[in-house]
RNA sequence: GCGGGGGUCGCAUAGUGGCCAUUGCGGCAGGUUGCUAACCUGCUGUGCCUACCGGCACGCGCGAGUUCGAGUCUCGCCCCCCGCGCCA
């Protein structure tokens, strides 16, 4: 969510970021939300001064029976006192009401967008920045990624439906050690880099969830456990930016870099179109991730690192691609800029997202109070601030292994390892049984 | 899951209905002293009001209740520690 202190200060940059969305609802709910803020303060002010009231009225009332006043005169003290909490209870209650508004308004107005981000009404509004490597046509043999992994017994696909249902699947054998190595890989590059492996929860409670995502997810993207107070992550991002709630870290101590290794589980998986079967669209699957928490004079530049990173996982597999920048549109409440690595599918002839790298600015960390402290501690120019967080996908198993497998199909029908997974294969050097 | 103990301002501690949340350590600022240091004083949770000086409110794991008044009493919940049970 954005700081209130911050739309208070600055609500033409708010509006004019609500006018590049054109997002007229939200327009009309930060006046709104203005309006309730003033009031709210105003009547916080009266508020308190009722408490103030009350707590002179219970001074005297303590100095008269330690002075041994008559008991009647403590008694009249007493039923006058008795009035205020009725007062306070109706202007808390008004106050409630007000305060429900604001974080109403907060949690579902978006983070302040970038000036690069580019406009847009929706994904067809994405720019494409860059683009690597060679793309290949499609060849007439080549299967569905689906049915090749089921056809060489790497993959069961109706045994998962028969006990998880549809999106489900089970790897096998190569295939199993090749989404091994695939996040290895990812692993080890990272731990290079300075970010340190972690794996996390993978519950997380409601209050923790509603720092790190928008509202509507909770309806379309999260499987709520049943009976608990518990959500299955959709991605190690959100314990991994969590973990931090309602701490102050030490200037001393960003960036803080993490390699999230986690399972991710998500309920909406999109609509189906070639090649329905398979691993690109599943309600689970593994993902290793990068996360920073920094300052926020240094977030860009980590942004573009990140990014970086993700385009040299896909190079070293070398797999083609081609970078988007998501546009005003399509990019969400969350992030304040977007970019997507798109590999090349040559069974669609089409690029398909495999990874996704978001500044997300103060917008998490306002939501779940993580600020960093400026100056030493306990000096007078000591001063807290919210971090910056970012994510950043590094390799997503399942749709980066369906990218392998179409983009190192050979002739024979097998699949050859990228040289960069190899010291993750035992020497398997090619996966697949040759087509005769 | 059951029983017992606990959660207080960065850390450690005191506080069983009114004493404005105690003390120590650490940190910061200033001062004093012949100085790789000691000592003294002040400051060291959050929000709001105010041009400023400053003021007020909130804050003792979270929430509700009793009361003129709750760290302190009652109820519900969360977390940590010890023991038992169960278990990969």
């Amino acid at each position: 969510m954005l700081d209130i202190k911050f739309v208070r200060a600055n609500p033409s940059v708010v509006r004019e970021d609500l006018e590049k969305r054109q997002d007229k609802e939200k327009l009309s709910w930060l006046d709104e939300l203005l309006d309730a803020d003033a009031q709210y303060r105003k009547l916080t002010v009266e508020s308190e001064a009722l408490r103030a009231g009350r707590n002179v009225a219970t001074k005297a009332i303590n100095e008269a029976i330690k002075s041994k006043k008559s008991p009647s005169e403590i008694d009249g003290l007493k039923i006058e006192a008795a009035q205020i909490p009725r007062k306070i209870k109706q202007a808390e209650e008004k106050t409630r009401d007000l305060e429900e508004k604001i974080r109403f308004y907060l949690m579902r107005l978006p983070n302040i967008l970038h000036e690069s981000v580019p406009f847009g009404k929706d994904e067809s509004g994405n720019k494409v920045l860059r683009a690597w490597g060679k793309v290949r046509k499609l060849s007439a043999q080549m299967p569905p990624h689906g049915e090749w992994l089921e056809k060489n017994g790497l993959a069961e696909f109706s045994r998962a439906a028969k006990i998880s249902g549809a999106g489900f699947y089970f790897l096998k054998g190569d295939a199993a050690l090749l989404e091994l190595a695939l996040q290895r890989f990812a692993i080890d590059s990272l731990s290079k880099k300075g970010f340190t492996p972690v794996t996390p929860p993978f519950m997380m409670s409601r209050a923790a969830y509603e720092g790190v995502t928008s509202l509507d997810d909770f309806e379309k993207v999260m499987y709520k456990i049943d009976g608990h107070d518990a959500y299955l992550i959709a991605t190690s991002e959100h314990p991994l930016t969590a973990m931090y709630k309602d701490e102050v870290i030490g200037e001393e101590n960003l960036p803080i870099q993490l390699c999230g290794v986690s399972t991710c589980f998500r309920r909406e998986i999109g609509a189906h179109g070639l090649d329905t079967k398979g691993i690109f669209r599943v309600h689970q699957f593994n993902k290793v991730e990068q996360i920073v928490l920094c300052k926020p004079q240094d977030s860009w530049e980590w942004h573009e690192k990140m990014q970086a990173n993700a385009e040299e996982f896909f190079q070293k597999l070398d797999i083609p691609h081609q970078v988007v920048s998501i546009c005003t549109g399509d990019i969400g409440i969350v992030a304040a800029k977007k970019y997507d690595v798109e590999a090349w599918m040559p069974r669609e002839q089409k690029y398909r997202e495999v990874t996704s790298a978001s500044n997300c600015t103060g917008y998490q960390a306002a939501r779940l109070n993580i600020k960093y402290r400026i100056g030493k501690q306990g000096s007078q120019d000591e001063r807290k601030e919210f971090v910056h967080t970012l994510n950043a996908t590094a390799i997503a198993t399942s749709r980066a292994l369906r990218a392998v497998i179409e983009n190192h199909m050979q002739e024979d029908g097998t699949v050859s390892v990228p040289k960069a997974l190899l010291p993750y294969m035992n020497g398997i050097e090619s996966i697949g049984k040759k087509t005769a």
